[in-house]
DNA sequence: CGATGATCTG
């Protein structure tokens, strides 16, 4: 009877049309049609027919939601004598699962019809205690696998790996790789993984050079790890590497060279990048479309971010999301108001980050009223709880429409405990509208929070200093000594034939750095024949921005743009991205640089791009 | 009899 029953699936799969589902079924209906035939036929008896019934409604290939998880759970419990087949696929099924903890219970029952377990029973297992975040259900699991023997097989110990890595014990993992004997790819990747998960990106890359053979998998997780470490400049450079050892890669890996691009606003090797997708007809599928469309506004180009979003097959709330972020970033408010509306009419559901998005879009076009009617249809609408990020938003916007009163009662009122950003948001906005009394307050409840920071320290005795009141400034000279405070040190980049040229401040190291210097002196003359003037006094409200100009100290973008002068030929906009904000004295002479040698400039800061023209810039001075 | 472990946008 028992051998005969593959022949009777056989012989009905070949007669029956409906049977022939059982291959290619991507229904639930489909799979309770197939049931309920076998149910007729009795074939349900069968135990080799039902078993491939339950893996068929396991496959996560086929079915994406749970309901068919379900349906296999039903089919099992009428089933009188289950053997372990139905138990692995179960398990397995389950790991994939909203209640992982259900593969457990599983395991136990298996053991209890003394049933015994095998390698691929302890490999489902061990996968859902990785996805149930419980390091103490995944050390039993590995109790169990150990006295069943299974401690040697390869796809357990790299389950293991997996689990032990991903619960943050890579000390356990990584005892566990050294004391294989037996190594295959997964193993090295698995633990590259972990190397990469818990930071050290340097322990991933040693193994990723030492290892016999790599994968897809082995360069996409190791390049990933460069990206998630903001490691940009070594993810691409691996990917570089890779093309050299002819590898074919593909779109997973390929979304993290995107976005890597992205970060570094490199818009040469962005190019590249996406001549290298079309080349190799990789699919802009979601996730890489969206990647697209954000390296391309982050790299300052986006036309290009829009054109390749409307060539998209396919778009979720995420892809939109990075164009409205894009616009917002460029200062296109009514393009971001536009395409946020599109997006709606799309019947697209907007995230949180969505609202970032088309809320900061606001705040730079200084709509108050607008941002504040989609704040409050975020929460009344989309039932969206607003972030931190959010009332940011919200402190930036009342903040740059001078409604600085309003801004800080609103962050005193807040329902959430205010942090540092938003406070920065708001000294921010004290700094363009040059109110002195507010910036004094939140100057002071910025220094509790962040002790370390000597903008603070620096504004604040500022304040004093412009007040008569030295000692206040004494105070504050006194308390940056005590702490030793330092400041972020500005960095501007420029890209120069696809080669990332780094400036920090008061930088001396560069081989050119004596042209350079000389070629800002240059400018400098030129620019004050039309009213630069170089002078700092109203630097009082700089707070983000790089020390006081001097002799040795320039700021590292005023050493960009003279590199790019020299280097980047006359019709050529000069491309530069800087990790603070702009400070007015740059800001200042940036305009005039772009009157002066009627070139084009963008800058992208913190915040936002700076498009410099013919003497003025597209943030229209707020920024 | 049958199947197996590793990745992914802000």
């Amino acid at each position: 009877m028992n051998g005969g029953s593959s022949s009777i699936l056989r012989t009905l799969r070949l007669k029956n049309p409906k049977l022939l589902l059982l291959e290619s079924c991507s229904k639930l209906s489909d799979l309770k049609i197939i049931h309920g035939h076998m149910i007729r036929t009795h074939l349900v008896l069968d135990v080799f027919a039902t078993s491939r019934l339950i893996a068929l409604c396991v496959d996560t290939t086929l079915f994406k939601n749970s309901s068919s998880l379900v349906y296999a759970l039903k089919v099992f419990s009428q089933v009188p004598s289950p053997n372990l087949f139905m138990y692995n696929a179960l398990i397995r099924g389950c790991s994939d699962c909203e209640n992982p903890g259900r593969s457990i219970d599983l395991y136990i029952d298996l053991c209890r019809l003394g049933l015994v377990p095998d390698n691929l029973t302890f490999t489902f297992l061990i996968k859902s205690c990785t996805r149930l975040v419980s390091l103490v259900s995944g050390s039993q699991s590995h109790c169990q696998a150990l006295k069943r023997g299974f401690d040697g097989d390869v796809h357990v110990q790299n389950s293991l790996l997996h689990m032990y890595s991903s619960l943050e014990d890579v000390k356990a993992a990584s005892q566990i790789f050294h004391s294989m004997k037996c190594l295959d790819v997964v193993s090295w990747t698995t633990m590259i993984l972990g190397f990469c998960k818990c930071g050290d990106v340097g322990s991933a890359r040693r193994l990723f050079d030492r290892m016999p053979e790599r994968n897809m998998f082995t360069w996409s997780i190791m390049i990933n790890g460069y990206t998630k470490a903001g490691r940009f400049e070594e993810a691409i450079e691996l990917f570089e590497l890779l093309q050299q050892e002819g590898v074919e890669a593909s779109e997973t890996v390929m979304v993290s060279v995107v976005s890597s691009c992205g970060h570094l606003g490199v818009l040469e090797v962005a190019e590249r990048v996406y001549n290298y997708l079309i080349r190799n007809s990789l699919s802009l599928n979601m996730a890489l479309g969206t990647a697209v469309v954000d390296m391309y506004a982050r790299c300052g180009s986006i036309d290009k971010a829009t054109h390749v979003f409307e060539e998209l097959k396919e778009r979720d709330a995420l892809t939109w999301t990075a164009l409205i972020a894009g616009f917002a970033m460029h200062g296109h408010v009514q393009k971001a108001l536009h395409y946020f509306s599109k997006m709606l009419n799309a019947g697209i559901v907007p995230r949180d980050i969505t609202f970032t998005a088309i809320l900061s879009a606001c705040s730079h076009g200084g709509l108050v009223g607008k941002g504040f009617e989609i704040f409050d249809n975020m929460k009344r609408v989309y039932g969206i709880e607003p972030r931190l990020e959010h009332y940011g938003c919200m402190v930036d916007l009342l903040g740059r429409a001078g409604k600085l009163e309003e801004a800080e009662k609103f962050v005193l009122e807040m329902p959430v405990k205010p942090n540092a950003p938003i406070w920065g948001a708001l000294i921010g906005a004290c700094r363009i509208h040059r109110n002195a009394k507010i910036a004094e307050r939140v100057g002071k409840t910025l220094i509790q929070l962040l002790p370390e920071h000597s903008g603070y320290y620096v504004l604040l005795s500022n304040i004093h200093a412009k007040a008569n009141n030295w000692e206040g400034v004494d105070i504050m000279r006194g308390m940056m000594k005590q702490k030793g405070v330092k400041k972020e040190p500005g960095c501007s980049a420029i890209e120069i034939d696809g080669k990332m040229h780094k400036f920090k401040t008061g930088e001396k190291s560069h081989p050119e750095i004596h042209k350079i210097e000389k070629k800002w002196e240059e400018i400098v003359m030129k620019i004050r024949l039309v009213g630069y003037t170089g002078n700092i006094d109203d630097a009082l409200f700089d707070i983000d921005e790089e020390e006081k100009e001097s002799a040795l100290h320039r700021h590292s973008e005023k050493l960009a743009i003279a590199y790019g002068i020299m280097k980047i030929g006359a019709v050529a906009p000069i491309r530069i991205v800087k990790n603070l904000r702009v400070c007015e004295d740059c800001h200042r002479a940036t305009k005039l640089i772009s009157k002066v040698f009627n070139r084009e400039l963008i800058v992208r800061d913190r915040n936002r791009f700076h498009h410099f023209k013919d003497g003025a810039c597209s943030c229209l001075d707020f920024w």
